[in-house]
DNA sequence: GTGACATATAAGTCTGACTTTTTGTTCCTG
DNA sequence: CAGGAACAAAAAGTCAGACTTATATGTCAC
């Protein structure tokens, strides 16, 4: 699912990253790279490439005569998707989570704002569409159906907000839900408050409504933070 | 200012990256690393770090048989602090500044309104020490010492706010002020409107009063967005 | 036209030697 | 004893060359 396999120096970091991000290696530890190499087995270039990548995402930083040296978590690239992967993978998930959804409470009313302005036909009948999918499939379990269509309407939003900044956060709503329902407990039919809330969103964008769409959508993110606190006090 | 000469591959990339960031190398572009080594001077092992760090950045992928190609713009991480002033200094400096400042008017409000909740006393008294030194600097043309107080503002507001998704858009805010001052027209004083604003955004925090935190930083944010549709209609 | 097979190509990997920077120590001098 | 200059060691950085592997594409038989 992820990166993955990409050639050896990716299995490294399959192995690395996580083991990073989950605070293995405290801020300030101190890594070398041949070592390191021959702990994975492998030679120090594709190491070599392996450092280059965890640097690009500052999660550390390669100094001569001194090594790898792990970064604090406060300088750490925290929108890097395989960053994101990585911690969600990990042990703070219920933090990331917590964090992952309040962003989303700031984002994604705006986002359909500007999507009851931006968005074409073709984006509206796909929101309709992705909104009564859900409504299908909001009783009787079938839980996995329901939350193809609930990406999909979110992900539409954030595309039809024209902003592409909102639209690269598709990936990151997209691992929330779905971890919502894989993780965490989630037995229970969606709550039916929120499913009638998608689809009123889709009417308000189709209509061109930014503020009704704007604060459905609040409500929404708003049941989602309620949803954690209940999960996570 | 950049991550700059952090060794060769660095200095290579501080090359390729804005190009292609600005397109000079369409999506769907072929490159080989062998080329690539030689035009640039250096061995392949540097050009592959280069690569790699790129491909970690969603900016090309790199497949055997076939070489290395340049991804479409929707798949970049446009979160990345250097993909953003690759682009911030390349041809779309315009529209990543809208849209940077569009992902600021939705982020910046919510962060005003947590950090009224969660702000320390100490962060509360920089805050109001920034503002002051907004004060003093609005008049008679002192621009950059009223930037350095203005960056530090947000910077402790989006910190404040206990957020790290939030806490980690400093840089980026800092980009997008400094980038005002220093490319944008802003041969006048600041608006004054703007500085009281800042003024009682501080005072709000302090008191704990979050909607009115919120509300103010909005009014600061919408500003923004208007002095761009000045600017760039 | 379809499928199996061969081939060329470019990335991927490994190894070993060498260079450069930086840190910490040593030792000299005031 | 303080301060600084010279030195040595350590680890990353760089390079060159040989080899491996995957895969797109062309070829041939059917």
């Amino acid at each position: 699912m992820s990166t993955a396999g990409r050639g050896l120096h990716g299995q490294v970091l399959d192995t690395l990253g996580p083991a990073i991000t989950a605070g293995d290696y405290p801020p300030g530890s101190v890594l070398r790279t041949d070592e390191l190499a021959q702990r994975f087995d492998v030679s120090r270039s594709v190491m070599r490439e392996a450092v280059r990548v965890l640097e690009s995402m500052h999660l550390v930083e390669s100094r001569r005569r001194v090594g790898v040296t792990v970064r604090p978590r406060a300088e750490w690239n925290v929108y890097d998707p395989q960053v994101i992967r990585w911690r969600l993978a990990g042990a703070d998930r219920p933090h990331q989570l917590r964090s992952l959804t309040v962003l989303r409470s700031a984002i994604e009313p705006i986002a359909a704002g500007l999507a009851a302005r931006n968005a074409t036909s073709e984006q509206c009948a796909e929101l309709t569409r992705n909104a009564l999918g859900m409504v299908a499939n909001s009783r009787g379990h079938k839980l996995a159906e329901y939350l193809v269509h609930d990406v999909a309407f979110h992900r539409v939003v954030l595309t039809a907000s024209g902003n592409e900044m909102f639209a690269r956060l598709g990936d990151v709503v997209a691992e929330v839900l779905t971890g919502r329902t894989e993780h965490e407990v989630m037995f229970e039919d969606p709550d039916p408050a929120a499913v009638t809330l998608h689809v009123q969103v889709a009417e308000a964008v189709r209509e061109g409504d930014w503020r009704r769409a704007e604060d459905l959508t609040r409500e929404i993110t708003v049941g989602a933070l309620q949803e954690l606190d209940i999960l996570a006090p």
